[in-house]
RNA sequence: UGUCUCAUGGUGUAAUGGUAGCACUGCAGUUUUUGGUACUGCCUGUCUUGGUUCGAAUCCAGGUGAGACAACCA
């Protein structure tokens, strides 16, 4: 019988393609029952949303079946590598709610991949190379025509053994030997060509420091890693599916008379319509100052998703949501927005914050009163209770809830029309004043002090309820609001064109006008809240108390902005 | 003229030879002191051609389309 441990977890009655093969192993007893996995990152960069997919189920799979997961640094190449990065992974997947098992580092295991290559040449599987890289990519051939065999393949095992200890004691320059596998030149898989298995690489190592002058490939490295650390299911993306059958033919090598071998599967990696998720791509953008950093609010790494906004919660439910299969596909964006307004919906405090304001002024009103009224922190969960919020005579509202010539259903301000101001009075719109250009700059009304809030007059009905701060109360905030930073849904359909034309110039929008609730002197950096009638919104670490920053995090859907816009059109 | 892989509504994902379901999106409506939320309903799908079978999204064969692979990257 197959004992799941946390099935209600994931709340899903169906399994994947691989939590399938999990359990079909698990019930023929293999590995003695053993689940061990890990997430492998190289500490290059930092991670992204499609990490955090890979994360997921990495950690998942042995939570779900009582294994466990390693965090292994795939730490082979030095040249690109850096500490820096290492403690960006771990805080991003600590923050993203998972914990490894044990921690090691690809570079743990060179001593024991050094002698599996000595081992390999005392049975003539692998040899020296003194050829250039230029002529070696030349020998290869191409996907359908065989490649050619290098002049010192057949080089004598004891002379590639001088040769290769000699490649590690330095005695050689970078990129003038290379030591690789001895296996098929016309073979049809491209990676059975002679793949090289070590390079020279007179670096010094961020962990082994100036130990090693000759540093493994990742072909070599991979799958005896995962074996010598007792790996059952090694868990990659799709474009490591043509280099599992020389993991195989390694790890068959290296096994011996053993029964245990990781078995690797791959899933499709996680591409977001109008999102650029290479690291590559996004090093190019931080570079170029396209964006501000790698935790600008419009990157797709955790740490920009982070600072946007989003809760680790919401990314590991749209995760779930998506699934893992073999089908290599594009996910609406829309579907990882919906996941952060559930979730923000449920928890975010509600405020008023007025974006573009004018000025909103209730003239029958005495000047210089002032009422505090109660309204629900949240009213998706009234335990929270209640907070205070001041209501004058001079107050700001939102641009867009006035309209000088109104269409029947526009529930807002119009002059003639009434609407409820949220937890206060219901008023009635008498006029309004413009500046030179025509721009509404004041709206008076009258409020009827018989429809105050909570008063027994449930007779006077409006249609549309608006927000608004009080203009002696409020304070001055910038806000930052952040669109799709592609102007594209799938730039890779996008052949002939380069990524950094289809950006999009109104990704970033900055209002530095803003003017937001007094109880907002208290927020925190990264606390969010829903701003009423607008979206979810977070403080940016950059805010400081002379300076509220927020940024947007999404906006709540908007019934009436889509009819106003097709309208416009 | 290679090897490997994939193909189910607009998007993603189930159905493991036996009623094509779910989520998101879209549309319509109910509720609402957020044009939010919640709730209800609707639209839309098995790439194609054969075969096996009482029965095929599922198995088999051919086609079509798409992706990955030719770094001293991972």
């Amino acid at each position: 019988m197959i004992e799941v441990v946390n099935p209600e977890e994931t709340g899903k009655r169906t399994l994947n393609f691989i939590e399938q093969i999990v359990e079909n192993d698990l019930a023929a007893g293999k590995n003695g029952g053993r689940i061990v996995t890990r997430f492998p990152p190289e500490p290059n960069g930092y991670l992204h949303i499609g990490h955090a997919k890979a994360i997921c189920l990495d950690f998942g799979i042995a939570k779900r079946y009582g294994g466990t997961c390693n965090l292994r640094f795939d730490d082979t190449n030095p040249v690109k590598e850096d500490v820096e990065y290492v403690d960006s992974i771990m805080e991003d997947i600590q923050w993203l709610g998972f914990q490894w098992d044990n921690l090691y580092y690809a570079s743990d295991y060179f001593g024991q991949l050094y002698d599996f290559a000595l081992d390999l040449i005392k049975r003539g599987l692998a040899y020296v190379d003194d050829q250039s890289a230029e002529t070696i990519a030349q020998q290869k051939g191409t996907p359908t025509t065989p490649g050619i065999n290098s002049p010192y393949r057949d080089r004598t095992p004891e002379e590639n053994l001088d040769l290769f200890t000699r490649m590690q004691a330095g005695e050689f320059e970078e990129g003038s030997r290379v030591l690789r596998a001895k296996i098929d030149m016309a073979h049809s898989n491209m990676h059975f060509r002679d793949p090289l298995m070590y390079r020279i690489l007179k670096m010094s190592h961020h962990r082994t420091g100036d130990t090693w002058n000759v540093y493994p490939l990742y072909d070599f490295a991979h799958g005896q890693c995962d074996f010598f650390e007792g790996i059952t299911h090694s868990l990659c993306t799709l474009e490591f599916e043509v280099h599992r059958p020389l993991y195989d033919y390694f790890v068959e090598l290296l096994k011996g008379e053993d029964n245990y071998k990781p078995r690797q599967i791959e899933f499709n990696r996680l591409n977001i319509t109008y999102m650029v998720m290479s690291k590559r791509k996004m090093l190019q953008l931080v570079k170029e100052g396209r964006v501000a950093g790698w935790d600008d609010p419009r990157m797709p790494t955790l740490c920009g998703l982070r600072r946007r906004g989003y809760t680790p919660e919401s990314i590991r439910n749209f995760v779930d949501s998506i699934g893992y299969t073999k089908y290599d596909g594009v996910i609406d964006v829309g579907l990882l927005e919906h996941s952060i307004r559930e979730d923000l919906n449920k928890r975010a405090p509600r405020v008023s914050a007025v974006l573009n304001p004018i000025k909103l002024i209730v003239t029958n009103y005495p000047e210089g009163q002032v009422e505090w009224n109660a309204t629900d922190i949240n009213p998706e969960d009234k335990a929270l209770g209640t907070r205070d919020v001041p209501f004058s005579r001079a107050l700001y509202i939102e641009r867009d809830d006035f309209m000088i010539d109104a269409p029947a259903d526009y529930y807002r301000l119009s002059v003639g029309r009434e609407v409820r101001l949220k937890n206060a009075y219901i008023v009635r719109c008498t006029g309004y004043e413009t500046d030179a250009e025509g721009l509404v700059t004041t709206v008076t009304c009258e409020y009827l002090p018989e429809t105050k809030t909570g008063q027994a007059n449930a007779k006077h009905k409006v249609k549309g309820t608006i927000h608004y701060v009080s203009t002696s109360h409020c304070l001055d905030a910038e806000v930052r609001l952040y669109d799709r930073l592609l102007t594209v849904a799938n730039p890779a359909e996008e052949k002939d064109r380069d990524f950094m034309d289809m950006l999009n110039p109104d990704s970033l929008t900055v209002l530095t006008h803003a003017k937001v609730e007094p109880v907002l002197a208290a927020a925190k950096t990264l606390d969010s809240f829903q701003f009423t009638r607008l979206g979810y919104f977070n403080v940016d670490p950059d805010s400081t108390s002379d300076r509220l920053i927020f940024n947007r995090t999404v906006s709540l859907k908007d019934t009436w902005g889509k009819i106003a816009g097709k309208r416009a059109q």
